[in-house]
DNA sequence: AATCAGATTATATATACACATAATAAAATT
DNA sequence: AATTTTATTATGTGTATATATAATCTGATT
């Protein structure tokens, strides 16, 4: 940035986070006017404005037109989890990646599954049930369910060679998704695929999507006993 | 924003979105110059740097100085979660929310918990085991070390009064925040304080935080069975 | 041939200005 | 007194311009 010249919004940004560290503005506290702080610091007002969007995109802070910025007053801590490609992940750590389907047909959905897509007519859906191993141990067992009348191009696809997973993420892209993390024990044949005992916690990461109206897949993906989500730095 | 007169970033914000929904631009596409974008549709450089801005915070595209925007070739399912206090999350749901403590002491940092803070001269902490009861039924159950030489005040709170989760959300700010979720079975003791059975998987939140270097807090919360971790929005 | 110094290019940032919009207060009207 | 209109205020957005920075290419120098 800048070598000495004058202060840029990350700058500015800093100093009220500072000052909201310092309890200097406590949850709360009328934050001064973008136009005050500007003259006081020696900078425009658009920079004071793109450092306390910033701390508002943080949830730091609460602006209002007319009401002017306040510290939150019940600070939320934010967490952002990028959930990739379970191949990428598995690499990104270091291991040789492998994947296999252990289950696929196609059916009919299921009233849960039609109900997490808040749909009744979804037609025929192609389940699938695959392992991801890392360095040949059970890393992430999931379940899909792909709506055919959306998708119906993956029913030309060899999903031995690229997962199921991999060819959605990089052939649709999808408007909405659906996101819930929870604790689950494993079920015998799950405990089974993943080489565990039966009484295990597995974390179970769900996912559903949709172009538009039109819904495109759900998936629940349990993981490795020893898993743990961590958001990025 | 602008009645009919141009577009907004937030429109061309859309028109690439959708441009990227429809496969137009696909993961790995260079996305053409901001200025040629600009005079395409007819507004300022800035209003489209502002909205490819916002698509590089969402993780679709990738800009690099002077290698143009590209759609990311891995794309992410980006998630933010809000942890926000205990009491308000039940009180959001519409249950009276209560909490007590279970066992509250001084005591030197087991060497696991000094590991998290990463440090090794942590001093004297004060442990809290507490439970927070939604209309009366466990909802959280949480395992709480405060490092009492950067919080020394916590000594005078009545924290079966204002729970030490809230008291330190409110008069201690952080600046940095390490977040971990996993599945978990409940303990012995847990399964009772939580009155499930012992083969329950419970949803895990461990949160660490310091102010500088100083560290503040530990704590492990552990949910109630039935609970799911839902992002915002 | 290797290396270093510009030139070029595209995005990033800082700033100024005009106008839009939301929220509120004050004034005017009924 | 109640309601509507108008003015004020502070943030939000769109735009233009100047400068900064990073990445890459070109070419001159050694």
């Amino acid at each position: 940035m800048n070598k000495d010249r004058r202060l840029g919004w990350k700058d500015v940004q800093n100093h009220i986070h500072t000052h909201i560290q310092n309890c200097t503005y406590r949850p709360g506290d009328q934050l001064p006017r973008d136009e005050d702080l500007a003259k006081e610091l020696g900078c425009g007002r658009s920079t004071v404005h793109r450092a306390m969007r910033s701390l508002a995109d943080l949830g730091l802070v609460e602006r209002r037109r007319r009401g002017g910025t306040t510290v939150k007053i019940d600070p939320v801590t934010r967490a952002t989890i990028d959930i990739a490609i379970t191949r990428l992940e598995i690499e990104a750590r270091g291991y040789l990646y492998t994947h296999h389907i252990v289950q696929q047909k196609t059916i009919l959905p299921h009233p849960s599954i039609a109900a997490r897509f808040n749909a009744t007519n979804l037609g025929q859906l192609l389940y699938i049930r695959s392992l991801h191993l890392a360095d040949g141990r059970p890393y992430v067992c999931e379940d899909r369910w792909i709506v055919l009348d959306t998708v119906p191009e993956i029913k030309g696809v060899d999903l031995e060679q690229i997962s199921a997973n991999e060819w959605l993420v990089r052939n649709r892209p999808y408007s909405r998704c659906d996101v819930q993390i929870y604790a689950t024990p494993a079920t015998v044949e799950e405990a089974e695929l993943m080489q565990t005992n039966g009484r295990e916690a597995l974390l179970a990461l769900e996912r559903t999507t949709w172009i538009g109206e039109a819904p495109i897949t759900h998936v629940r993906a349990i993981h490795t006993p020893a898993y743990r989500l961590k958001p990025r730095g």
